[in-house]
DNA sequence: AAAATGGCTTGATTCAGATCAAGTCTTGCG
DNA sequence: CGCAAGACTTGATCTGAATCAAGCCATTTT
């Protein structure tokens, strides 16, 4: 920690660049960090970091160039460790190597359920079980307001806004109704049938969300 | 290692379930695991695991239900280790948290890749970059013999068997010839011009084949 | 207050990829 | 050896989602 930097950062501020060396572990102290990864003008949001979380960790434990770029949504403070550091730490102290690699654990795991999400269900689905999951994670709040813009959720979701957008408001017709940044869930039945939702997918544990990692909390309304 | 089972499975055995709890850790020693998932009649490969690999590791670090379900592609011999004793293991050897550690990076890391593949590249675009990992895999090789069925690849890149085998017809077109298992790089600069190839993305680093995750290495010809 | 910017919605159109439906070829097995 | 099962291919058709093109609305800038 001695080692570290403590910085703030104005938003819209890329701070990592994909396939640079992974010399520091990124620490989200305050603000908002998206991970995204591009090519040839193509753009993918891969999660959304809050605080308090880490990101970038298997690169520095590999010490491996980083396979996502980030840039801040908001004013952020960051801290930034020395990959050095974070591997002597891990080889010297043993509970500091057991917190990183259940936090290593948990990402992989949200990384899991974000691409079983791709790969087996269609983009209604997809939204259902965001929604769904968006509220169980407030405790099952029927009402809530989206926690960023549409156009973040669309790209990590894997689709278009305008798609979404067409997607938000066909969900009326299946227990939903998207108002702006409100959303009401009016027939949670309806919802869960249409998103098919395996338990497992979406858990019933918190990890992906405690880790930080994956779509921020909405917040209760 | 003492309280581990040694198993000799047979061919298309599911060993592992998603949803269960994560009881043991898994190491293929001989063989071929596929790690799968499946909701409602649908089906996607997540992974495909070759020795000497473990899976499921997340799960047993974080003492979770299993995401992944596993079956065997071939006769495989497994070895099961309590997750009781890894965690100790873990705790009590540092060189052992490191490497499994590393490990589990390693498995992160290929997920990312392939994510991002998933979200940045369209099928024939996946395809493309798939035969030249394979290919460069192997020494760069122009010539080589697909190591798993199809229809696995086809589910692993996230599209149908047909639209594989169209897919991989036209891309005589674009420097790549394949022909029952037999798959020979006519123009690689075609070929690497349709993947897109960012470096990045499919990394000059081994680490994903090394952890044995992701689909296995082809054989040379 | 007007203008500009960026996010969001809406409609029309297009297209990549899925689905459906045969058929062929290979492989394992009784 | 002959049959059955399963993998793969091929063609016809359909459709979910992308793209293209405006327009709308809120917020910020001048």
């Amino acid at each position: 920690m001695r080692a570290a930097y403590d910085q703030q950062i104005p938003p819209h501020v890329t701070v990592v660049s994909e396939g640079a060396p992974a010399d520091f572990l990124h620490v989200v102290v305050e603000g908002m960090v998206e991970l995204f990864a591009s090519t040839q003008g193509r753009d993918a949001t891969m999660a959304v970091v809050r605080p308090v979380s880490t990101f970038i960790l298997a690169a520095c434990v590999r010490d491996a160039p980083y396979l996502m770029s980030a840039r801040t949504l908001q004013r952020s403070r960051l801290l930034l460790v020395p990959s050095v550091n974070v591997r002597a730490a891990v080889a010297a102290d043993s509970r500091f190597a057991l917190n990183a690699m259940e936090d290593l654990a948990g990402c992989y795991r949200g990384l899991v359920r974000h691409t079983k999400n791709l790969k087996l269900r269609n983009t209604r689905e997809r939204i259902a079980a965001y929604l769904l999951r968006q509220s169980r994670l407030i405790g099952d709040a029927p009402g809530f307001t989206l926690p960023v813009e549409k156009r973040l959720i669309a790209s990590y979701m894997g689709m278009t806004p305008e798609n979404l957008s067409r997607a938000f408001k066909s969900l009326a017709a299946d227990g939903c109704k998207i108002d702006g940044q409100r959303v009401i869930i009016t027939d949670r039945e309806r919802l869960e049938a249409l998103a098919g939702l395996s338990l497992l997918l979406d858990g019933p544990d918190p990890e992906a969300s405690a880790a930080g990692v994956s779509l921020p909390l909405p917040e209760a309304s």
